[in-house]
DNA sequence: GCAAAAGTGTTGCCGATACACCCATGG
DNA sequence: CCATGGGTGTATCGGCAACACTTTTGC
């Protein structure tokens, strides 16, 4: 037994987990199973272990065991901590978000699958905890790094077509780019390179599939 | 007592408050007076209690307890959370970083105030814990907010005068900027308009003085 | 041959940069 | 009258937006 000269909290992680599915930017829900907010639908999250050696591990390690996912990238967002935002007991609160490639998705893998789901990101149903409010964070923020990094390459598997690229674009700032424009704006960055592949079957002219110059790691720009 | 059903932990602010003197970016820094890392540097910061509301109000009240200062803009940076980097026990530190004008500096009230002392953000000592990485970190994000909101407002008194604001510029992006330049790109934003009084006494032309028109309130442009 | 997506250049405009001199004041 | 900082305009360059047609494939 310890005694502690200042008291202790529970600390959470909490993940707005992105993907790109069509033409639709995605959120992944988890049905809450237990009190409070039983049945109400969550972000993906839980507490923080003693053997969780990094925050990030934390939440990498929710997401994989409440989503089964994995292959993401992932990026701290703000942390919540204000009074009565647990109805339990004051928990504090680590928001991150994750961006999956819409490819090779294994949450059909999970025992529990029915529990997990994929929303439209513009048709959420109503959320517990202020999950609502860190959904709206993230994706402003998203937005805002597609045009100083590129994180959009996150949404890609490893060979990509610059229209996957610009679709990734439009879904993610919810307008429409010239196409002419965005190819010279994403070949003049000069971090992608085509593989020399191309990806045919379609009723259409094939297209020339390129690969971030350096792998899937975040580059700033500007 | 009670019985959890997950660890708790302790949790602390710590805060990277920089204001600025002359013509240089300081950052205010505490000698610690216990173990560990006794007689160290460090960023003011101290534990959440149970009543501090919000994270944001624990960071307040440590900024004003230890180092006597109010009056100051206030934003979380982000949350340090990794095993080990406190020695007595894992401590979850939410960083913010602070913003003084300097005039009206009420350093000098503190009772022990020789445990609080401005450092040149170029010239810092030894720090203890993992507080160097959050400087660094808070210089970064200070620097680009530069660029896309009015945070340099936060540097200066209600009423300023361009060139003033332009020494804040200056001394947080480490560079010179052209005069003319300037002031167009200030004027252009549209958000300062003049008061109509001037600052006299010095051995030069009065220099007009200009308020922000938002008040001291945050705005993003871009 | 037709439907579907890939690929390709030029022009105009606006915002950013570079640059140097006169002005008003205090001492 | 001199030292100090305040205040002002123009020309150039480069990056960004607007804009439409041809090509290659599968069926």
């Amino acid at each position: 037994m310890y005694q502690y000269e200042y008291p202790h909290f529970a600390i959470a992680t909490d993940v707005a987990l992105f993907t790109l599915l069509g033409d639709e930017l995605k959120l992944l829900l988890i049905r809450r199973r237990g009190a409070p907010f039983k049945g109400s639908w969550a972000l993906p999250g839980g507490f923080l272990r003693t053997d969780d050696a990094t925050l990030e591990e934390c939440a990498a390690r929710e997401l994989s065991e409440e989503a089964g996912v994995s292959g993401f990238f992932l990026e701290q967002l703000y942390t919540f901590g204000d009074q009565g935002r647990d109805p339990r007991e004051r928990v504090i609160s680590v928001a991150y978000y994750a961006l999956v490639p819409g490819e090779g998705l294994t949450l059909t893998a999970r025992t529990d699958a029915d529990a997990a789901a994929w929303f439209p990101a513009d048709a959420l149903p109503e959320l517990a905890f202020d999950h609502a409010q860190i959904i709206q964070l993230a994706r402003q923020r998203l937005a805002s790094k597609l045009d100083y990094s590129t994180v959009a390459f996150q949404f890609l598997p490893d060979e990509f077509a610059l229209s996957d690229l610009q679709r990734v674009y439009e879904a993610v700032k919810g307008e429409q780019l010239d196409k002419r424009n965005f190819r010279k704006f994403i070949l003049g960055l000069g971090l992608v390179e085509p593989t020399g592949n191309e990806r045919r079957g379609g009723p259409s002219r094939p297209a020339k599939l390129y690969r971030a110059k350096t792998g899937h790691r975040l580059e700033y720009f500007r």
